[in-house]
DNA sequence: TTTCATATTTCACATTATGAAATTGATTGT
DNA sequence: ACAATCAATTTCATAATGTGAAATATGAAA
């Protein structure tokens, strides 16, 4: 390490510095000025550029200059949406539970789990409550069984192997088979539905929320006891999830 | 290099490919998870996770768990804004080579020189044109002083030592103080002349536009024969800027 | 065709990044 | 309150990588 910050990683400074360098530039910009912008030899720069090239964060423009890559936009898009779900969500949150009466979760994927990130309570007196910031395995919620859908079927024989998917009820999808058939119905639907998959008594309906970019952000659900959830519900989850989804920027 | 592939540099490939990772997950997610992700030893992954955070690529929640940090949100929007600059510009070019019947030219900073990217051109028979991808020194120029000015008090005075200032005409500024003095009123106007500092005849009226970072992305000018260009014009050159600089998301 | 500037490739080796192990800190269970 | 467990962080010997100087290739200009 080169200096007292032991964060610091020689590449990876050097990699920034010429995105900077291109970032500084308000068109492309040639091998040699990039080189002399960053300090760097020219064929270390050379090096550094192609290997950012491979990736997409730099690109060659048709004279041969370099330029930033279009994957800077989609991360930049998922920062973004990241920071806009929470606040864009509210209002269609409230919206979706002024029109049902029942509690509206707003969900993000970790990894192998959803994690409820917030929520609009129902105005009934017994009603369903998910924790913020509590978790629950994909397999067994409607938005978790979207989202291990939209990763694609390797991820979701890998997610069964992995998990071992786990009973949490009598109704909990168990088997592979049982899991890869209400993937490809709830694909198919555009919304899926947890028959009391998690947690005896509670069903839900959920949609998926995706970016400018296309890509999934967020999951939204209605969670009511079950004898109330009414499918007449179904088409309110999807239009709460098209407003919200078009809030952010999805125009698909 | 580990591969045929020889534009392969392994520490980029696995700080992209942790940056893919937590792109891939709609919150944060720990070191553990990234590093299983990734195939990394954890304390491969802490190392380049720190170095991405203290470059912005990354940072840390609330919980220590990474996420994908702001400083792509501002690259993102370069690329954007590369992608949306010509597009947005050609009707507001239009619309003030409209008004006031001489060229308007639209021009990106590449280091030491504005290059000229589209045009509008003038309806007269005697007008000035520049040729798309042609460029000029950054003194010589209306939009190139402001461009300049954008950079810093030490970028002046670096491009006057690296450049020399050389004289293009009579009236080119060519001292370190002339320009510097020049540049100081063009920021506080919020617009600059060049009066036949690149060519004898030609004058021009410039602005700077603005991407809804702030950045600035490119330069908006009229030019036209000096005897014929008109200080009334300013307040027209001003508000295409401004419009532009809108439709690009700025709101400064 | 020749010249020149820039881009690209090659290669010996200096320096960096690595991963295994140890340590630290936080969380959970008793 | 304490012990156990797990994840994060630090340390360090060294293997492997990335480097830069030199050579070569390419394309534009004269």
């Amino acid at each position: 390490m080169k200096n007292d910050n032991h964060s610091s990683i020689q590449v990876i400074d050097r990699a920034v510095g010429l995105l900077q360098a291109l970032a500084q530039n308000d068109d492309s910009a040639s091998l040699k000025i990039l080189a002399a912008d960053s300090g760097l030899h020219a064929s270390t720069a050379f090096r550094i550029l192609g290997a950012l090239t491979v990736h997409g964060l730099v690109d060659k423009d048709t004279q041969g200059n370099y330029r930033l890559g279009t994957r800077l936009l989609t991360w930049g898009e998922r920062v973004r949406s990241r920071m806009d779900v929470r606040v864009e969500a509210r209002p269609v949150m409230e919206w979706l539970r002024d029109q049902v009466q029942e509690t509206v979760n707003l969900t993000v994927r970790e990894h192998d789990e959803v994690v409820y990130v917030d929520r609009a309570i129902g105005r009934r007196a017994i009603r369903v409550e998910q924790v913020v910031g509590s978790r629950a395995p994909l397999h067994v919620t409607a938005v978790g069984k979207l989202m291990l859908g939209r990763l694609g079927a390797a991820a979701w024989s890998a997610y069964a192997q992995r998990t071992g998917l786990p009973r949490f009820t009598d109704n909990t999808l168990s088997s592979p088979a049982a899991l890869v058939q209400e993937i490809e119905q709830g694909l198919r639907d555009g919304y899926a539905l947890d028959n009391e998959e998690a947690e005896l008594g509670v069903g839900c309906i959920g949609v998926l929320i995706h970016d400018a970019s296309g890509s999934v952000v967020a999951g939204l659900s209605i969670s009511a006891p079950i004898e109330r959830r009414d499918p007449a519900w179904i088409p309110l989850v999807q239009e709460a999830g098209r407003r919200l989804s078009a809030r952010l920027g999805y125009h698909g």
